[in-house]
DNA sequence: GCGCAAGTGTTATGTTATAACGATACTCAA
DNA sequence: TTGAGTATCGTTATAACATAACACTTGCGC
């Protein structure tokens, strides 16, 4: 899995989840902070348990798998994280302000995802919901295959 | 979690994908029916392990993880299942004959899926993806809330 | 017969996630 | 100041989901 690039998120992307977190009257812990800055150094998703290896390394202690999964439960909560269902991970939500009309392009090569936004995609899903009587509260949108610096290489 | 229905797919559905099975020359055998019958007489979409269970019950001896896994697999392959993500379960694909370019809307009330066909919701990820230089090959659309009958008495 | 592929059985293990309880620290009102 | 309430984190154990690796059988073509 190479991935040609750094991080997944620039790297004010911490500074505007505290700042977020300050607005909000949210507690920015220090398990917190360092949860936060491992997702957003790795060029892409990680798994529970690689974040639990971080962290314990991070913190030079053994942190059990309880502590972080409160963590990425807080902030799943609150919007600052994505979980992406189709692999297990957890990556940072690019776009903090907003609803989450997004959808995740994950590549099946390098592992990186890529968020985007495409309002075309919430028209049309609330209208299929409202066809259907059905009323939405939380939405995956999951594309998996090959972002544009895999694609020709796996040709 | 009640379930106001019965099953989730019509009688028919087995006989729709036998059907497909014969016509590309792919083998029904009786454990691969019997997961089948399980997953259509169900009124909501199970999980691995309910499909053990059931499955062990249906053949009078138990069934070891990997078989199951196995028959999902070769169903999953061949488009007669979904695997719902979110939820770490399996479903009857209802839209045997075309392409998936369908919605899963998931009561998080009753449990139960259903599948909505959205050419809308295809153009849009098509275009998404293509602005990214994305190229698909699995895509997950998965809705959750409150379905026609849930909705109204969890206002 | 022999080699090969598909299907299934079996054992063991790997991976992801949560329940339940305890300890600490902070706030705030009485 | 005390003590009730809440939020955070630690700890132990276990539940839930999934796969690796190897064995065996069957059917089929050569």
């Amino acid at each position: 899995m190479s991935t040609h690039g750094k991080h997944a998120v620039p790297k004010s992307w911490t500074r505007e989840v505290q700042a977020a977190c300050d607005r909000q009257g949210l507690q920015m812990t220090p398990l917190r902070h360092n949860v936060l800055a491992i997702l957003a150094e790795s060029p892409a998703p990680l798994g529970a348990y690689a974040i639990i290896e971080a962290l314990s390394k991070r913190e030079g202690k053994p942190i059990a798998p309880p502590t972080v999964y409160r963590t990425l439960e807080f902030f799943l909560e609150h919007g600052f994280l994505h979980k992406i269902e189709s692999r297990n991970a957890y990556a940072p939500c690019e776009h903090l302000g907003h609803a989450h009309e997004g959808v995740l392009l994950l590549c099946e090569i390098c592992g990186r995802s890529d968020e985007v936004e495409d309002p075309a995609l919430g028209r049309a899903l609330q209208s299929t919901a409202e066809r259907a009587g059905f009323s939405t509260r939380r939405r995956m949108v999951e594309l998996v295959g090959r972002c544009r610096e895999c694609a020709p290489a796996a040709a």
